[in-house]
DNA sequence: AATTATAGTTAGCGCCAGCTAACATGTCAA
DNA sequence: TTGACATGTTAGCTGGCGCTAACTATAATT
Protein backbone atom coordinates (compact mmCIF):
# COMPACT_ATOMS: atom_id res chain seq x y z
CA UNK A 1 0.00 0.00 0.00
CA UNK A 2 1.07 3.73 -0.72
CA UNK A 3 2.95 4.88 2.41
CA UNK A 4 0.14 7.49 4.56
CA UNK A 5 1.33 10.93 5.39
CA UNK A 6 1.95 8.89 9.25
CA UNK A 7 4.40 6.43 8.31
CA UNK A 8 6.53 9.33 5.98
CA UNK A 9 6.61 12.04 9.30
CA UNK A 10 8.01 8.40 11.18
CA UNK A 11 10.42 7.72 8.61
CA UNK A 12 11.62 11.76 8.24
CA UNK A 13 11.96 12.12 11.69
CA UNK A 14 14.04 8.65 12.17
CA UNK A 15 16.12 9.69 9.16
CA UNK A 16 16.78 13.39 10.75
CA UNK A 17 17.43 12.19 13.93
CA UNK A 18 20.07 9.81 12.87
CA UNK A 19 21.77 12.70 11.26
CA UNK A 20 22.29 13.91 14.98
CA UNK A 21 23.16 11.01 16.69
CA UNK A 22 24.75 7.66 16.97
CA UNK A 23 21.44 6.09 17.26
CA UNK A 24 17.71 6.24 17.87
CA UNK A 25 15.45 4.96 19.90
CA UNK A 26 11.64 4.62 19.51
CA UNK A 27 11.63 6.88 22.82
CA UNK A 28 13.56 9.61 20.91
CA UNK A 29 11.05 9.67 18.02
CA UNK A 30 8.29 9.55 20.51
CA UNK A 31 10.03 12.77 21.88
CA UNK A 32 10.28 14.55 18.86
CA UNK A 33 7.08 14.27 17.00
CA UNK A 34 5.41 14.21 20.85
CA UNK A 35 3.48 10.83 20.56
CA UNK A 36 3.31 8.34 23.19
CA UNK A 37 4.74 5.45 23.23
CA UNK A 38 2.50 2.93 22.42
CA UNK A 39 1.61 5.21 19.26
CA UNK A 40 5.26 5.34 18.18
CA UNK A 41 5.56 1.12 19.07
CA UNK A 42 2.53 0.30 16.69
CA UNK A 43 3.75 2.45 14.13
CA UNK A 44 7.45 1.12 13.87
CA UNK A 45 5.68 -2.59 13.80
CA UNK A 46 4.18 -1.02 10.36
CA UNK A 47 7.68 0.45 9.62
CA UNK A 48 9.33 -2.85 10.44
CA UNK A 49 7.06 -5.38 8.85
CA UNK A 50 6.82 -3.03 5.62
CA UNK A 51 10.41 -3.37 5.37
CA UNK A 52 11.23 0.42 5.85
CA UNK A 53 12.97 0.10 9.30
CA UNK A 54 14.78 -2.59 11.19
CA UNK A 55 15.50 -2.49 14.82
CA UNK A 56 18.27 -4.41 16.50
CA UNK A 57 18.43 -6.29 19.82
CA UNK A 58 19.59 -3.03 21.45
CA UNK A 59 16.15 -1.15 20.76
CA UNK A 60 18.39 0.97 17.67
CA UNK A 61 16.90 1.79 14.63
CA UNK A 62 18.04 1.79 11.65
CA UNK A 63 16.82 3.04 8.02
CA UNK A 64 16.62 0.15 4.98
CA UNK A 65 17.61 1.51 1.65
CA UNK A 66 13.85 2.08 1.17
CA UNK A 67 12.97 3.54 4.18
CA UNK A 68 16.04 5.89 4.11
CA UNK A 69 14.89 7.12 0.56
CA UNK A 70 11.71 7.82 1.60
CA UNK A 71 12.60 9.84 4.95
CA UNK A 72 15.64 11.83 3.30
CA UNK A 73 12.74 12.63 -0.03
CA UNK A 74 10.40 14.11 2.62
CA UNK A 75 12.71 16.05 5.00
CA UNK A 76 14.33 17.67 1.27
CA UNK A 77 10.33 18.73 0.57
CA UNK A 78 10.18 19.81 3.76
CA UNK A 79 13.46 22.10 3.63
CA UNK A 80 12.68 23.22 0.00
CA UNK A 81 9.04 24.36 0.93
CA UNK A 82 9.92 25.80 3.70
CA UNK A 83 12.68 28.15 2.23
CA UNK A 84 10.02 29.11 -0.27
CA UNK A 85 7.48 30.04 2.36
CA UNK A 86 10.26 32.01 3.71
CA UNK A 87 11.33 33.73 0.37
CA UNK A 88 7.71 34.25 -0.18
CA UNK A 89 8.21 36.42 3.11
CA UNK A 90 6.19 34.11 5.34
CA UNK A 91 7.53 33.80 9.02
CA UNK A 92 10.09 30.78 10.24
CA UNK A 93 7.33 29.03 12.41
CA UNK A 94 4.30 29.22 9.75
CA UNK A 95 6.85 28.43 7.09
CA UNK A 96 7.78 25.08 8.28
CA UNK A 97 4.50 24.06 9.72
CA UNK A 98 3.19 24.65 6.42
CA UNK A 99 6.22 22.56 4.87
CA UNK A 100 5.37 20.02 7.48
CA UNK A 101 1.94 18.94 5.59
CA UNK A 102 2.60 19.88 2.40
CA UNK A 103 5.61 17.60 1.76
CA UNK A 104 3.60 14.53 1.88
CA UNK A 105 0.40 15.59 -0.37
CA UNK A 106 2.79 17.49 -3.23
CA UNK A 107 3.43 15.04 -6.57
CA UNK A 108 7.17 14.93 -7.45
CA UNK A 109 6.12 16.03 -10.52
CA UNK A 110 5.38 19.61 -8.73
CA UNK A 111 7.50 19.12 -6.47
CA UNK A 112 10.66 19.42 -9.24
CA UNK A 113 8.84 22.07 -10.61
CA UNK A 114 8.36 24.55 -7.38
CA UNK A 115 12.39 23.53 -6.74
CA UNK A 116 13.70 24.35 -10.11
CA UNK A 117 11.01 27.80 -10.39
CA UNK A 118 12.56 28.91 -6.84
CA UNK A 119 16.08 28.10 -7.67
CA UNK A 120 16.05 30.23 -10.89
CA UNK A 121 14.11 33.10 -9.07
CA UNK A 122 16.21 33.32 -6.61
CA UNK A 123 19.82 33.05 -8.54
CA UNK A 124 17.51 36.06 -10.67
CA UNK A 125 17.32 38.26 -8.50
CA UNK B 1 -13.78 21.65 16.09
CA UNK B 2 -11.48 22.30 13.04
CA UNK B 3 -12.83 22.14 9.68
CA UNK B 4 -11.23 18.50 8.53
CA UNK B 5 -10.35 17.56 4.99
CA UNK B 6 -13.60 16.00 4.48
CA UNK B 7 -15.54 18.51 5.52
CA UNK B 8 -13.83 21.41 3.37
CA UNK B 9 -14.01 18.93 0.52
CA UNK B 10 -17.81 18.87 0.56
CA UNK B 11 -17.79 22.81 1.17
CA UNK B 12 -16.43 23.30 -2.20
CA UNK B 13 -17.94 20.67 -4.22
CA UNK B 14 -21.14 22.20 -3.04
CA UNK B 15 -19.92 25.75 -3.39
CA UNK B 16 -18.91 24.53 -7.29
CA UNK B 17 -22.06 23.00 -7.93
CA UNK B 18 -24.29 25.90 -6.24
CA UNK B 19 -22.40 28.31 -8.64
CA UNK B 20 -23.46 25.57 -12.19
CA UNK B 21 -26.98 24.49 -10.53
CA UNK B 22 -30.39 26.06 -9.43
CA UNK B 23 -30.28 23.49 -6.47
CA UNK B 24 -27.99 20.87 -4.87
CA UNK B 25 -28.77 17.33 -3.38
CA UNK B 26 -26.79 15.31 -1.42
CA UNK B 27 -26.84 12.46 -4.24
CA UNK B 28 -25.23 15.45 -6.91
CA UNK B 29 -22.55 15.88 -4.02
CA UNK B 30 -22.13 12.08 -4.01
CA UNK B 31 -21.94 11.96 -7.74
CA UNK B 32 -19.36 14.36 -7.75
CA UNK B 33 -17.45 13.38 -5.36
CA UNK B 34 -17.81 9.69 -6.04
CA UNK B 35 -18.42 9.05 -2.80
CA UNK B 36 -21.89 6.50 -1.58
CA UNK B 37 -25.20 8.09 -0.42
CA UNK B 38 -24.68 6.99 2.99
CA UNK B 39 -21.27 8.31 3.04
CA UNK B 40 -22.53 11.80 2.04
CA UNK B 41 -25.57 11.50 3.83
CA UNK B 42 -23.39 11.60 7.56
CA UNK B 43 -21.17 14.04 5.77
CA UNK B 44 -23.35 16.46 5.57
CA UNK B 45 -25.12 15.47 8.84
CA UNK B 46 -22.04 17.26 10.45
CA UNK B 47 -22.31 19.98 8.63
CA UNK B 48 -25.74 20.95 9.24
CA UNK B 49 -24.93 20.15 12.73
CA UNK B 50 -21.97 22.67 12.29
CA UNK B 51 -23.71 25.19 11.28
CA UNK B 52 -22.50 25.61 7.57
CA UNK B 53 -25.40 24.11 5.65
CA UNK B 54 -28.87 23.96 5.53
CA UNK B 55 -31.16 21.57 3.63
CA UNK B 56 -34.97 22.24 2.79
CA UNK B 57 -38.09 19.90 2.68
CA UNK B 58 -37.23 19.64 -0.81
CA UNK B 59 -33.53 17.81 -0.34
CA UNK B 60 -31.70 21.22 -1.78
CA UNK B 61 -28.75 22.17 -0.17
CA UNK B 62 -27.96 25.77 0.87
CA UNK B 63 -24.22 26.78 2.64
CA UNK B 64 -24.56 29.03 5.35
CA UNK B 65 -22.78 32.27 5.24
CA UNK B 66 -19.79 30.58 6.85
CA UNK B 67 -19.83 27.44 4.53
CA UNK B 68 -20.14 29.45 1.89
CA UNK B 69 -16.79 31.57 2.76
CA UNK B 70 -14.95 28.24 3.37
CA UNK B 71 -16.08 26.34 0.14
CA UNK B 72 -15.26 30.19 -1.64
CA UNK B 73 -11.85 29.99 -0.19
CA UNK B 74 -11.18 26.30 -0.75
CA UNK B 75 -12.01 26.92 -4.14
CA UNK B 76 -10.25 29.82 -4.38
CA UNK B 77 -7.14 27.84 -3.57
CA UNK B 78 -7.63 24.85 -5.57
CA UNK B 79 -7.86 27.57 -9.12
CA UNK B 80 -4.63 29.22 -7.48
CA UNK B 81 -2.72 26.70 -6.64
CA UNK B 82 -3.58 24.36 -9.96
CA UNK B 83 -3.25 27.61 -11.79
CA UNK B 84 0.36 28.17 -10.37
CA UNK B 85 1.25 24.33 -11.00
CA UNK B 86 0.60 24.73 -14.64
CA UNK B 87 2.60 27.63 -15.22
CA UNK B 88 5.58 25.94 -13.43
CA UNK B 89 5.02 23.73 -16.49
CA UNK B 90 3.38 20.62 -14.71
CA UNK B 91 -0.15 19.01 -16.66
CA UNK B 92 -3.39 19.59 -15.64
CA UNK B 93 -3.80 16.31 -14.21
CA UNK B 94 -1.37 16.39 -11.53
CA UNK B 95 -1.40 19.78 -10.87
CA UNK B 96 -5.16 19.58 -10.10
CA UNK B 97 -4.69 16.69 -8.17
CA UNK B 98 -2.11 18.20 -6.37
CA UNK B 99 -4.16 21.63 -5.77
CA UNK B 100 -6.92 19.47 -4.78
CA UNK B 101 -4.92 17.86 -1.57
CA UNK B 102 -2.63 20.95 -1.14
CA UNK B 103 -5.71 23.48 -0.93
CA UNK B 104 -6.51 21.86 2.74
CA UNK B 105 -3.58 22.19 3.99
CA UNK B 106 -1.58 25.64 3.22
CA UNK B 107 -2.18 28.44 6.23
CA UNK B 108 -3.54 31.71 4.98
CA UNK B 109 -0.66 33.53 5.48
CA UNK B 110 1.26 31.06 3.07
CA UNK B 111 -1.42 31.01 0.41
CA UNK B 112 -1.49 34.41 -0.07
CA UNK B 113 2.23 34.50 -0.26
CA UNK B 114 2.19 32.14 -2.93
CA UNK B 115 -0.64 34.04 -4.89
CA UNK B 116 1.19 37.55 -4.58
CA UNK B 117 4.44 36.02 -5.49
CA UNK B 118 2.52 34.26 -9.19
CA UNK B 119 0.67 37.65 -9.63
CA UNK B 120 3.74 39.67 -9.82
CA UNK B 121 5.50 37.07 -11.55
CA UNK B 122 3.03 36.35 -14.15
CA UNK B 123 2.77 39.62 -14.69
CA UNK B 124 6.67 40.65 -15.43
CA UNK B 125 7.20 38.06 -17.25
C1' DA C 1 -53.35 0.70 -9.15
C1' DA C 2 -49.08 -1.70 -9.20
C1' DT C 3 -44.43 -1.59 -10.30
C1' DT C 4 -40.08 0.48 -10.71
C1' DA C 5 -36.69 4.06 -10.12
C1' DT C 6 -34.71 7.76 -7.39
C1' DA C 7 -33.29 9.85 -3.09
C1' DG C 8 -32.22 9.60 1.50
C1' DT C 9 -31.41 7.27 6.09
C1' DT C 10 -30.00 3.66 9.51
C1' DA C 11 -27.15 0.07 11.06
C1' DG C 12 -23.02 -1.74 11.16
C1' DC C 13 -18.11 -2.82 9.21
C1' DG C 14 -13.11 -1.60 8.38
C1' DC C 15 -8.98 0.98 8.40
C1' DC C 16 -6.05 4.64 10.20
C1' DA C 17 -3.80 6.53 13.90
C1' DG C 18 -3.93 8.96 17.95
C1' DC C 19 -4.67 7.86 23.31
C1' DT C 20 -4.48 5.72 28.50
C1' DA C 21 -3.81 1.91 31.63
C1' DA C 22 -1.24 -1.70 32.85
C1' DC C 23 2.56 -4.65 32.57
C1' DA C 24 7.48 -6.62 31.52
C1' DT C 25 12.42 -5.58 31.50
C1' DG C 26 16.54 -3.67 32.32
C1' DT C 27 19.74 -0.58 34.59
C1' DC C 28 21.42 2.16 38.07
C1' DA C 29 21.77 4.02 42.72
C1' DA C 30 20.94 3.82 47.75
C1' DT D 1 19.58 -6.30 47.24
C1' DT D 2 16.04 -3.57 46.59
C1' DG D 3 13.54 0.19 44.84
C1' DA D 4 13.07 3.65 41.35
C1' DC D 5 13.33 5.22 36.78
C1' DA D 6 13.56 4.36 31.78
C1' DT D 7 12.11 1.77 27.80
C1' DG D 8 9.10 -0.92 25.30
C1' DT D 9 4.81 -3.79 24.56
C1' DT D 10 -0.13 -5.35 24.96
C1' DA D 11 -4.91 -4.52 25.36
C1' DG D 12 -8.42 -1.79 24.46
C1' DC D 13 -10.71 3.06 23.62
C1' DT D 14 -11.73 6.98 20.49
C1' DG D 15 -12.83 9.62 16.41
C1' DG D 16 -12.57 10.38 11.40
C1' DC D 17 -14.39 8.82 7.31
C1' DG D 18 -14.76 5.67 3.68
C1' DC D 19 -17.97 1.30 2.55
C1' DT D 20 -22.27 -2.27 1.80
C1' DA D 21 -26.83 -3.94 2.94
C1' DA D 22 -31.17 -2.95 3.84
C1' DC D 23 -34.93 0.07 4.74
C1' DT D 24 -38.24 4.14 3.77
C1' DA D 25 -40.50 7.49 1.08
C1' DT D 26 -41.61 9.72 -2.91
C1' DA D 27 -42.12 10.13 -7.96
C1' DA D 28 -42.64 8.28 -12.50
C1' DT D 29 -44.14 4.59 -15.69
C1' DT D 30 -46.89 1.07 -17.43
Amino acid sequence: MAMQESGEMYLETIYVLSQKSDFVRAIDVGNHMGYSKPSVSRALGILKKDGLITVGDSGHIELTKEGFSIGKKIYERHTVLSRMFMALGVDEKTATDDACRIEHYISDKSFKAIKDHIEKWLSDD
